[in-house]
DNA sequence: GCATACGTTTACGTTAACGTAAAGTGCAAA
DNA sequence: TTTGCACTTTACGTTAACGTAAACGTATGC
């Protein structure tokens, strides 16, 4: 027995709302090869798994990925067509260094973090001192 | 008496390699107002303060950061013109903004990497059966 | 029947962040 | 002196990631 329940959909309008970005930027990533949703006709419909990749994409951005690279990471997720050793191998290799990546953003991120601190400090310091 | 010991410096050149971008990379980041080195007659002069600008800019593009929002974090960390309350209060405010992007970050990389954590044990599960 | 709202495709426009090439300057070694 | 290297300016070219507009289908309410 299949399950009763129908998964939920979305159209391309409210996916848009909800995620805050225009249609266009979604038609844009499906041209890029990042979304494939079914289609009733002409119309798109997006399908929990499509919405997933699509929040994963606009992860990526925050972090400054290129879509390119949101591609290669969404593919790791995936295991696709993936079968043979080397191909599987590969993929370890490419989880490896987005790792390393990562890593360097933390880092990055605590010394931008850090530097805040003190610029606040010294913020503070200069506004209690304007106090005759 | 004043420090003896001359400060170093650096030509356009020497700071490419060391840095690995092009030299038209660090014209650009003048052309945008996020350096301003000495000239010694038509040629740039880098100071020690001009390398620590240039390796912020770097690792704000590291984060994903437009080159505009590179100069506004670093014109955070140099206290300049900000002498009044309202402009102390106002750098008060980007601080906090900067914070919570920041934090979010944080929790992307986090996420990121538990779902490459993830992706490896697959990865390595398939690799595994994959040994008749 | 007609406006309104949503969807579609096609296509040209825009911006940031450089790349690339041309043409010239200044100095040091051969 | 000329060759070569590092520097300079000017200016046009390029790519990613969309924005924007035109022109068109389709359903829904009045």
């Amino acid at each position: 027995m299949t399950k009763a329940t129908n998964k939920p959909r979305w159209s391309i309008g409210e996916l848009a709302r909800e995620l805050d970005i225009t249609t266009r930027t979604i038609r844009y990533y499906e041209d890029m090869g990042l979304l494939s949703p079914e289609r009733k006709g002409q119309t798109r419909i997006y399908s929990p798994a499509d919405r997933v990749r699509l929040k994963l994409i606009l992860r990526g951005k925050r972090l400054g990925f290129s879509l390119e690279e949101s591609r290669d990471l969404i593919e790791m997720y995936s295991p696709d067509g993936t079968n043979n050793r080397a191909q599987l191998s590969a993929v370890l290799d490419k989880i490896e260094a987005r790792r390393a990546q990562l890593a360097q953003q933390l880092r990055d991120i605590q010394a931008t973090q850090q530097e805040l601190d003190e610029a606040e400090q010294r913020c503070r310091q200069a506004m209690s001192e304007l106090e005759s």
